[in-house]
DNA sequence: ATCCAGGCTCCTG
DNA sequence: CAGGAGCATGGA
């Protein structure tokens, strides 16, 4: 069949994108290789495998292993546009950048680096609450037992592809299971609460995007285990909030410590104040001070 | 060993 | 309403 082209804006890098969703080995929800991303789609129980190929201008789309209905099709395109950003104009963040003096060098640096989102709701929302307090590669360790625990997914060619598993999955993982995956007690019960809520839809994503940053958040905030900062992550990954702030953020504190050169990591009166410059545009402001944290 | 990781809830005073 | 304990594990 003719591959499916989505053209890439004109302020984009493959290279910083590729940085981010290579930065670590235990990521199985989606894999890369060379110029490849692939990531397994789940249509009503029928799993569909979609090898995105970056060329200069565009992603290609190719189905290695089934191919989808036209309709899939389409919901795979969208996915993929919320996915890697790419229809968000950067031009008014840039300008607010440039006369920053935390964000100019940043905008030098990784201009054409846009926000690596996670369009799932669920899989957004497991993340957080997965991420909470551990360090990172925990994390990212915990996430892959998760994942690997529920094994909803497909070898193909030599590859095992995976998609993130479903609130009802969830739901059937025992305690004791979750003890072996290294997940705490309170996690287990946040992430059964999420689950539910998720399947009740008590909250949905579509529904959580009609409304205001502020009624978002606090909706989000209603969940148990969900916090202001895991709510604002969420907003920033999955919602597309771009005013969205972790401001509580330890790899944002430490991003700022480093950029400024500081002695010890700001408190969050502080980070707000350095915040201030880049209203309506936090979230971006926060994945580029992330970013900064790589090397 | 001690402290801290991409925090949150619950309990004090 | 601010402040602190507990959560579970692992790396520096």
């Amino acid at each position: 069949m003719a591959g499916t082209n989505i053209q890439l804006p004109d302020t984009f890098r493959k290279d910083l994108l590729f940085d981010y969703l290579n930065r670590s080995k235990d990521e199985i929800s989606f894999t890369t290789e060379a110029d490849f991303v692939f990531k397994l789609f789940e249509f009503e129980g029928q799993h569909i495998l979609t090898q995105l190929e970056f060329t200069e201008d565009s992603i290609k789309i190719h189905f290695p292993d089934l191919a989808p209905s036209s309709k899939e099709e389409i919901k795979i395109i969208a996915y993929v546009k919320e996915w890697f950003d790419l229809e968000t104009d950067l031009e008014e963040f840039y300008a607010i950048a440039k006369h920053d003096k935390i964000l100019a060098p940043l905008i030098h640096q990784f201009r054409g680096l846009r926000l690596v989102k996670v369009p799932d709701l669920f899989e957004a929302a497991s993340w957080s609450i997965i991420g909470q307090q551990i360090n990172l590669p925990f994390a990212y360790q915990c996430k892959r037992r998760l994942i690997e625990h529920i094994g909803n997914g497909k070898e193909i060619t030599g590859q095992k592809h995976f998609a993130f598993p479903k609130p009802e999955e969830v739901l059937k993982i025992t305690d004791e299971d979750f003890v072996k995956m290294k997940f705490s007690r309170q996690k287990v019960k946040y992430l059964r609460h999420l689950s539910e809520a998720i399947l009740e839809r008590k909250i949905e994503k579509s529904n959580l995007q009609t409304l205001t940053y502020d009624e978002a958040e606090r909706k989000l905030l209603e969940l148990k285990g969900i916090g202001k900062w895991s709510a604002n992550y969420i907003l920033m990954r999955c919602l597309g909030f771009k005013e969205a702030f972790p401001a509580a953020d330890v790899g944002l504190h430490n991003a700022l410590k480093k950029s400024l050169q500081l002695d010890h990591k700001p408190n969050l009166e502080t980070v707000l104040k350095f915040a201030k410059p880049w209203k309506g545009w936090e979230s971006y402001a926060t994945f580029y001070l992330w970013q900064s944290l790589l090397n």
